[in-house]
RNA sequence: GCCGCAAUAGCUCAGCUGGUAGAGCACGUCAUUCGUAAUGAUGGGGCCGGGGGUUCGAAUCCCUCUUGCGGCACCA
């Protein structure tokens, strides 16, 4: 006899081997009749598993959260075995459910296209109808392997063979169709429901090995109700509406042409938006003691080879070859360049930590396939630092680049970040036991982080060739995650390139690197930010920030002695003095996301006053001239600037007193 | 880089199975000075991504290159 505890707290005693569904009737018959699914123990299994030891068991039902992935992984089945009905001799790999939805692997010769979504659809639809049940059977290894294959599908044969020895072969049937699964799934195909929807089509290696052959994915969405689904494809046309690319066009911010794959050609606002970050991040640095450099764009091969950049990304890299056969590159980095700054001249573990930041940029060769707008692009500037120091400053150090990362993030508007430690890749350089200790430094840092409440994850063996890092990933206003921040903890650049500082005791001793970045790209940051505010950037980071548009010329003069105090206050105004009707500018400056409306007419101009619209609303307010300069010359205040005249100070690591700073303050 | 799709006016797009291009918006000009998301009239604008081929004839069919898009792989 077994006890199964109940979620409401009741139990039951029971025979071992009881089947859930046997259970869920001895319960009510209604209950057993909606269940799709049960846990046994926090773990989703079939319905008609048997129970042998004392659990705790709960019977799910279609609309049960836990159970749209089974509504996902049974539509992938039926989704495959339609494919199979239409296509005949298409092989069948993998179909696994992602995030906002599932997609399956196909291997056929002829390209599947959206023109056969229809069909497809259609077959899945009656397939759903017919309401087979889902049954497990569990196949004797070989039977499996021989079945398989004499239905041609090599890729399950494989799959097969991939599994432990000590775990089960597992068969689900659905009628007359049948796939190896390791499950669970829900009680019939009829459970799934008519809420799903083909997405896309694409290829993808087999396994994700590029070695091996591609496969056609077939990308879609399943829901428990309509109205799920309808929203969901609401979503990916609001994400199409934000697109940085689109908006960057629109907002008359950058654009891209043939000649320049992957790389910007930035337009006046988009270049003063750019401008707007540099001179942020220029104050939030130079406050914690970071000196600013700038290094060669082109420097001889011998250097890259050096840093081991060659060995490793020599395909990646943008090489020159001079008239007189010098080999040099583009640089794909700033460290060896700052590792030459720090170099030139003798240092004393007094000057530490040294921190050495440029913005500078970086140009690799990215694979065609990758580019993407400004978020994967092949010249990008990176808000780049490396800090020396000694093996002893590595964790505080480590902690305060993570508290200027977070302290920035939040600036702009990004809370929910995921700190991912990556740790030594295959492909590296330098001894193991200076791994183990940038490896240690690290992960302490990620427990003190952890500790402190930060989300946190690990990547094995992601590490860059020279060292373990940090990366921060921060999440947008659509839920989409970019990584940006990092920091790296490198104790084999400086040593390769015989960087040392004289210690206490009068010793040359190699330092430690940090390498890090806030933004990383800077292209890449700024298209985050467009599409994190969809265009609606906050006042401050608005490459036009007031319009001003007048309702007749009567107002000219008035408007243009508006646009020049505003100026005057720093502010970016511009102003519309054509001769247009007011509704057509209004349209207009929305449309181009123009934050603040100022419009003048006859009153305006006799009162001195404005009526101010702002953006994505439609309520217009009249106020002074002053006064509505005094607040809008508030409001684009960078917010590190405000906190600085309220006296406030950024995070800091509470709980970590702060060493003494010898570095070399830059003087202006 | 790989698989698939695409490239026509500044933008969004139409152009059926081959008969040398069309709309809306934008832009120019004129009129209108009109109080919060499109005033009217009128005009100009295209080597149909590049190259090659098939054909009497190619935006349209074929090959190839380039670029873009969606994934995959990659990301110091």
């Amino acid at each position: 006899m077994i006890f199964v505890t109940f979620p409401d707290g009741a139990t039951r005693q029971l025979e071992s081997g009881a089947s859930g569904l046997e259970i869920a009737k001895s319960i009510s018959p209604s209950l057993a009749r909606r269940s799709v699914a049960m846990s046994i123990d926090g773990r989703l299994c079939d319905l008609g598993d048997r129970i042998t030891t004392d659990s705790r068991v709960e019977f799910l039902s279609r609309e049960d959260p836990r159970a749209l992935g089974l509504i996902r992984h049974d539509a992938a089945h039926v989704l495959a075995e339609a494919v199979q009905t239409l296509f005949p001799g298409t092989q069948v790999t993998i179909g696994p459910v992602i995030e906002n939805g599932f997609y399956y692997d196909f291997y056929r010769r002829e390209p599947f296209t959206p023109q056969d979504f229809p069909a497809i659809e259609n077959k899945m639809a009656e397939i759903v109808a017919r309401d087979k049940p889902f049954t497990k059977e569990v196949w004797m290894r070989e039977k499996a392997k021989a079945w398989f294959k004499s239905q041609g599908e090599d890729f399950k044969v494989e799959l097969i063979d991939a599994i432990p020895q000590n775990e089960e072969i597992k068969i689900y049937r659905q009628g007359e169709w049948l796939d190896l699964c390791r499950g669970p799934h829900m009680t019939s195909t009829g459970k799934i429901g008519g809420a799903f929807k083909l997405i896309k089509v694409a290829g993808a290696y087999w396994r994700g090995d590029s070695t091996k052959p591609m496969l056609q994915r077939i990308y879609a969405t399943a829901f428990a109700k309509p109205e799920e689904l309808a929203a969901y494809l609401k979503q990916l046309e609001e994400a199409e509406r934000r697109d940085h690319r689109r908006l960057g066009r629109e907002m008359d911010l950058f654009h891209f042409q043939e000649e320049g794959p992957g790389t910007v050609f930035w337009h006046p606002k988009g270049w003063t938006l750019f401008q707007t970050l540099i001179s942020y991040m220029r104050r939030r640095q130079s406050e914690l003691g970071y000196i600013e450099v700038n290094t060669p764009q082109v420097l001889d091969r011998s250097l890259w080879e050096t840093s081991g950049h060659w060995q490793t990304f020599r395909e990646n890299m943008f090489i020159s070859k001079t008239e007189d056969e010098r080999v040099f590159a583009i640089k794909p980095m700033n460290c060896p360049g700052h590792v030459q700054i720090f170099k030139n001249g003798l240092k004393s573990y007094r000057d530490l930590p040294m921190k050495i930041a440029e913005f500078g940029i970086v140009h690799r060769y990215e694979p065609s396939g990758a580019i993407h707008g400004l978020m994967r692009v092949r010249a990008f500037t990176q808000d780049d630092a490396h800090i020396f120091c000694t093996q002893d400053q590595i964790l505080e150090e480590s902690l305060k680049v993570n508290d200027l990362i977070l302290s920035i993030y939040k600036d702009f508007g990004f809370d929910d970040i995921v700190i991912k430690f990556s740790t030594r890749p295959p492909k590296r350089v330098g001894a193991d036991d200076a791994w183990d200790k940038a490896e240690e430094a690290l992960s302490r840092v990620l427990k003190t982080l952890a500790g402190r409440g930060a989300k946190t994850a690990i990547n094995l063996g992601e590490g860059a060739f020279y060292g373990p890092k940090l990366e921060y990933t921060l999440r947008d206003a659509i839920g989409r995650e970019w990584q940006c921040g990092t920091t790296q903890v490198d104790f084999n650049l400086p040593g390769r390139f015989g960087a040392f500082y004289i210690g206490p005791d009068s010793e040359k001793t190699t330092p430690v690197m940090i390498h890090r970045a806030v933004f990383g790209s800077l292209e890449r940051f700024a298209g985050i930010l467009i599409e994190h505010y969809a265009g609606h950037l906050p006042l401050w980071l608005s490459p036009v920030q007031i319009v001003v548009a007048t309702i007749t010329l009567e107002a000219d003069d008035y408007a243009q002695e508006v646009i020049a105090q505003a100026r005057k206050r720093g502010l970016l105004a511009e102003g519309d003095l054509r001769n247009e009707k007011i509704t057509y500018k209004v349209r207009e400056h929305s449309l181009a996301k123009v934050p603040v409306l100022l419009v003048l007419g006859k009153k305006e101009a006799a009162s001195r006053s404005v009526s101010i619209r702002r953006l994505g609303s439609q309520a217009q307010t009249h106020m002074g001239l002053q006064e509505v300069l005094n607040m809008l010359e508030e409001e684009a205040t960078p917010p590190d600037v405000a906190r600085a005249r309220a006296g406030k100070a950024p995070v800091q690591t509470p709980g970590l007193a702060l060493s003494f700073i010898h570095s070399i303050r830059s003087n202006d």
